[in-house]
This record gives C-alpha cells, sequence and structure tokens, in this order.
DNA sequence: TAGATTGTTAATCGATTAACAATC
DNA sequence: TAGATTGTTAATCGATTAACAATC
C-alpha cells in the first residue's frame, strides 16, 4: 500500500505513535515534548520527527519543544480519530470477537455497527451488544446506513466474495484479516492485516537467529 | 523494524505472496510461473520479482519462467517453514483464542505449545487441547523446553511485565499484539502487531478520502 | 528462427540522516 | 548570555523501475 500525495506512508505509520507518546506526557503533566522524546516512542531519530511532523504543517519552539496539548490535538484532527468512523464486520469466529470487542477501537473512534457471519448457527447471537445478522442482509445495510469500512475476518478466501458484497453495498474501505489478496477495483482501499504471511518473515528469523533493529 | 544484512525487509516480506502463488500453481498442475505472475500476487511488478528472488539465489530459466516446485521448495527452505518452530501464548482473551486456533499458524511450522492467563478465573481452561496455565509458570517451562518465541495477546501495558518474564526465561523473539512499545535489550527482535496503530492510519484515509495503491 | 522471459545494470525515486543557522 | 531544540537544506542511503543483452 503506497500514499499517492500528501504525506509519505512510513511518516503517517509513526504518528500514532508520537500520538500515545504526548497522550502519556499529557497525563503526567507535562506541557511539552522534545522530538527526541517522540522518536523514543516509534524507534526513530528526532530528526525524522522534525521532518514528520512538517509534512502535518505543526510547529514547535526552538529550544524549547512541540505543545503536548497542541500538537495531540493536531494529530487526532489529521488522523481523523475524533471523527466518527463507521464499520461492519463480518465473520464472527475468535478473531471477529477480538476486533468487535476491543475497546481500543472505539477510542480512536471507529464504531463497528453490525456484524455478520453466514453460519446459521452464528447468526443471531450477540456479541457485545450487537447481534449477529445473516449475511443475506450485508449489503443492504451498508447502503441504507453508507458505511464506510469493512472489515473481513472470516478464514479462508471466501473473503473474496464478502469483499465484493461490501464493494456492492458501496464500501469504500477494506480492512482484511483474511490470508488472501482480494482483487476488487482500483478505487477501493485495502488494508491487508496478514498475520500468515507476518509469521513467514519471523520464521525467517526464527530460522536465521538474523538481528533486526527499529 | 530493519533487516541489518541479508535480503531487504520489503522483499522479504514479499516472498509469502510468491509462495501462496506457487502454492496454487502447484495445485493447478502448472510446473511454471513467470515472474510477472508471481508479482501479480505481491502486488508488484515482474522486474521487482526478479530481484527479489536473486537475493535467495533462486534463478529461473530465460524464456521460460521459474519451476514452481523448486521455487516453492527453496521459499520453505529459507523462510523455515518447514522447521518446527515453537511458542508460548500469554492472553487467552478473544485474540489470543484466535491465534491459538488459527490453522493456517501449523502450516508453516508454529507450534504454539502452552497458553497462559494471568487471571486465575482462566487457568485450568482447556483451549484447543491445551490447558491454560499460570503465570508462575511461565519463565520456567520457557526454560525447561527451550521456547524460542513469545506471542503476547495481553491488554494494556501489562505486555511489557509479560516480555520481561519471557525474556527471562531465555525467549529471543516476541510477537506483540499488545498496543505498547516493549522496552528490552537489542538482542531481542519484537515484532509489534499494533492493531490501533493501524487503525489510526486507516482513520486518516477514510477521513481525507486519499487513495492508495499497492 | 521468433517469441518469451530471465538476470542484471544503470537510472530513478523516495525516505532517512547529518548538520547547522535560526530561535527561544 | 549560554544551552537547548527547532525547521530545513544537502548528503546519504536504499529500494524500485526501466531497459536490454542473454538465453531458452
Amino acid at each position: 500500500m503506497q500514499e499517492k500525495s500528501g504525506i509519505p506512508l512510513p511518516s503517517l505509520r509513526r504518528l500514532p505513535f508520537y500520538y500515545r507518546r504526548l497522550a502519556e506526557a499529557l497525563q503526567q503533566g507535562l506541557a511539552v515534548v522534545s522530538s527526541e522524546e517522540l522518536g523514543a516512542a516509534a524507534g526513530v531519530a528526532g530528526a525524522q520527527v522534525r521532518r514528520d511532523l512538517s509534512y502535518i504543517r505543526e510547529e514547535g519552539r526552538p529550544g524549547i519543544g512541540y505543545d503536548a496539548r497542541a500538537l495531540a490535538s493536531r494529530l487526532e484532527e489529521f488522523l481523523g480519530l475524533v471523527n466518527a468512523k463507521e464499520a461492519v464486520l463480518v465473520g464472527v469466529g475468535n478473531l471477529g470477537r477480538a476486533l468487535a470487542s476491543y475497546s481500543g477501537f472505539e477510542r480512536y473512534g471507529l464504531h463497528i455497527v453490525a456484524l455478520f457471519d453466514q453460519d446459521p448457527a452464528k447468526v443471531g447471537m450477540t456479541v457485545g451488544d450487537r447481534q449477529v445478522l445473516p449475511m443475506t442482509k450485508l449489503t443492504s445495510l451498508i447502503a441504507r446506513l453508507r458505511i464506510q469500512m469493512g472489515i473481513i475476518t472470516v478464514p479462508s478466501c471466501a473473503a473474496q466474495d464478502v469483499a465484493d458484497l461490501m464493494v456492492g453495498g458501496g464500501i469504500r474501505i477494506i480492512w482484511n484479516f483474511a490470508p488472501c489478496r482480494l482483487v476488487l477495483p482500483e478505487s477501493i482501499l485495502v488494508k491487508n492485516e496478514d498475520l500468515a504471511a507476518e509469521l513467514a518473515t519471523l520464521s525467517h528469523h526464527i530460522t536465521h537467529r538474523t538481528q533486526m533493529s527499529h
């Protein structure tokens, strides 16, 4: 996945770590944080932080550092953490339930408004306070509520069919946890979270005892 | 995380996708696959594939392509998928159970040999065919069985304490699903799977409707 | 031979890092 | 003022891409 314009993707991916460090600092009553401290939270040097923050037009004070509250607000705005984001989730296995009940997501503005499963035995079940709905209702619900994001936690490549249904309903962004490459129109943003593929790279390191650093 | 020597990290991370495409091809009875086809499976061009494969010293035949069986074997070997890798998992919530019962891992040689949880109510529970053990047994079990890898699926930054215990037992590689940066000796390889941070970058895209491509 | 596809060189692209004048 | 830290320029580093002779 590559950003086509604006902030480089590696920079974007570091911002949440800066944000966490700022939240921590604020809780400790610190009003100001230096680029070096922020960098430590993301495993990069201070210069990198300053460069990253220049992309989002946030300025610090030379000799002092960054205003923690101002920078945290700017990051919330830039990352859109304050905006409500609605998602549906398909595949109510252990992983689906884990994501559906993960409180860290709500804190970032993500509301998983509906759960779906293909298994009739699961339809009607309650997870959190949401009922599991049948797949037949997926497309229409997405369209009716104008849901922006779809989360796929089905095993196997049934993921492709699920993705097609989601896109049919009007979804533009898919967070895919199935170990399959989805084939979808260019306009759909797909973020793959492919744990088996990640494991394979770890396996390489276990096998070859390679050192890594951040 | 940055590879210090050998194959570049971006290349390494594409190899599992090539491997999957090869497995698929073999199942379809294809004996040969071109770099362009492999590239499609990872979202890159053929030239990139040829470069990646040159790092692992696998050669194709000009005008023909790559021998699917030979390349698949080479990838299995290079990624260490055939080697048995033993891991312990700490934190038997939904996510922990999802990982503990994910069959895709076994296929890549990962055996999660023991589960731990800090919650007395969970100790003694059975997941798959493994009993959940108390934290007091973590370090000694790791040391006794010479476990290589630790998987952390606890919520919150109790993850740091868990990681310290793991390292105390002799673990060298940690797969961390907690939304916290672990502070550990340089020699320990930490792979963070930080879903909240990933969500934050998706949130940015939802908010700004940016296009991405692979 | 003609067509396809490789491996690799050279060019390009983009991110990171070092360095430092400017500023508080 | 002296010390700290910024924003940004220039240099470096590393990955990707284009191009093509070599090969099947």
